[in-house]
DNA sequence: TTTAAATGTCTATTGATATAGACAACCATA
DNA sequence: TATGGTTGTCTATATCAATAGACATTTAAA
């Protein structure tokens, strides 16, 4: 972990610290073990004694974040950030459902075009094939979580941009173009520093990391009906694969 | 000044009040005397000891900000801001003008909506009527200035998305659009503590202020054409008020 | 010159912050 | 059951942060 704490600036040890561990915990850090490392092991790391390490985690207890069990270690109990469950049934709202009180898709672009190399592959078309694509970002409690670009087949969801305007949902959008249900039929998932273009759409700082998946969905008979690379903010987001 | 001082947050008192009195030089609090209120005066603003008050502005001293003089009070050396002039001829790019060699705005989101009620009071349209919403972020230099929600009606101003995103510029896009010239009517200003939401937009630290304005353009007729609520990092710019 | 107002310096006291060491209590596991 | 690793608690000490009061020094204005 970089940087070091400072003294004498009128901010204590024990907070600097304690906003160090909480961010380590949304980082994912610790997710492994779900646990926090042992007081001295941290008493090491950020060059304090062990007491001014149980100040810091006294603080994040107080704040309902960590829970320390003598004899065990201190257990981390809640993360801030949205937990992503990817599975068939994969779909942004219902996955982020509960843990946030309003979801938006916002709609920034879009187009129809000749489809890529890589786009034919995965929606199984001939290269250049006519594919309609969305650029939308989709946010949790009005806090940017991903932004996506999607391609769909022209000649099936001519109607696509209208309706996610409408519904501001892929689903929704696909629901009212006939198709009721649809299958995550793959995903791919890789992580790289965040781009100028990430830093405004996801309203992230330099040096950020995101999550980036290359995903497909196709309809009940398997054909494919969108491709989508979504980027993450990786320190509001983590994934569950369910099988 | 609104907000007091606390106690046992792990962050010292003289260090917030530093933070508050470098807030309130920035945004011009004292500029009528290019003096900080005498000590005694500070220490009964902010509830606190004297020697609380001179901890503070020995910080603010090695930061060169003040300069205290034995017998006269404490002299304002260097205030970090832009200087904002609001004015029936209100507009971000001409009034930075000088102080910056390169102003952006960029566009973060948009969509389009019905009006809130405050929207549509604003700008004198019926509740619910459709509206375009420009979410952007203006910079000087590569710093963030100012993030800002617009809305424009939609009947008359169907391409302000396209406008701003090609000008960068509201009153560049309002010419595109046709409209030539328009006059500032109301501005509110008002100021709080970032958001989360401003962190990441403003680049901001946490404990920053913000500064928010509330203003509405019309036309040369009196018609409203743009109702917007904009935040600033409070200690980049400074508004004067010019009649 | 006198006075008021402002900053500068000093002593003293209290509470929060941080370090240091020792040992108890508890848990998982060999 | 025995052991090692972990959190919990206690005492002690030093430093920083904050308050309190007194008085000196400097400046500007009456």
């Amino acid at each position: 972990m970089a940087g070091q704490v400072q003294r004498q600036t009128g901010v204590a040890l024990w907070r600097q610290i304690a906003d160090r561990i909480r961010q380590a915990i949304s980082a994912g850090a610790y997710d492994e073990t779900g646990m926090v490392p042992p007081e001295m092991a941290l008493a090491t790391q950020f060059g304090v004694n062990r007491h001014t390490v149980r100040s810091a985690l006294a603080a994040l207890a107080q704040e309902g974040i960590v829970r320390a069990v003598q004899g065990r270690g201190t257990l981390i109990e809640r993360k801030e950030r949205l937990n992503f469950p990817i599975s068939k049934r994969t779909r942004f709202n219902s996955g982020i459902g509960e843990q946030a009180r309003e979801t938006r898709g916002l709609l920034l672009g879009h187009g129809e075009e000749a489809a890529s190399d890589e786009v034919a592959r995965w929606l199984k078309l001939a290269p250049g094939t006519r594919v309609i694509r969305l650029e939308t970002v989709r946010k949790a409690d009005g806090r940017p979580v991903s932004s996506a670009t999607s391609w769909f087949p022209a000649a099936r969801f001519a109607g696509m941009r209208d309706a996610y305007e409408t519904t501001e949902s892929i689903t929704r959008a696909f629901a009212e173009l006939g198709l009721s249900d649809y299958i995550r039929a793959t995903t791919e998932i890789t992580a790289a520093h965040a781009e100028a273009a990430d830093l405004s759409a996801l309203e992230l700082t330099p040096g950020a990391i995101v999550l980036i998946t290359k995903a497909m969905n196709t309809d009940l008979d398997g054909v494919p009906v969108q491709y989508s690379v979504t980027r993450f903010a990786a320190d509001r987001v983590q994934f569950t694969i369910e099988n």
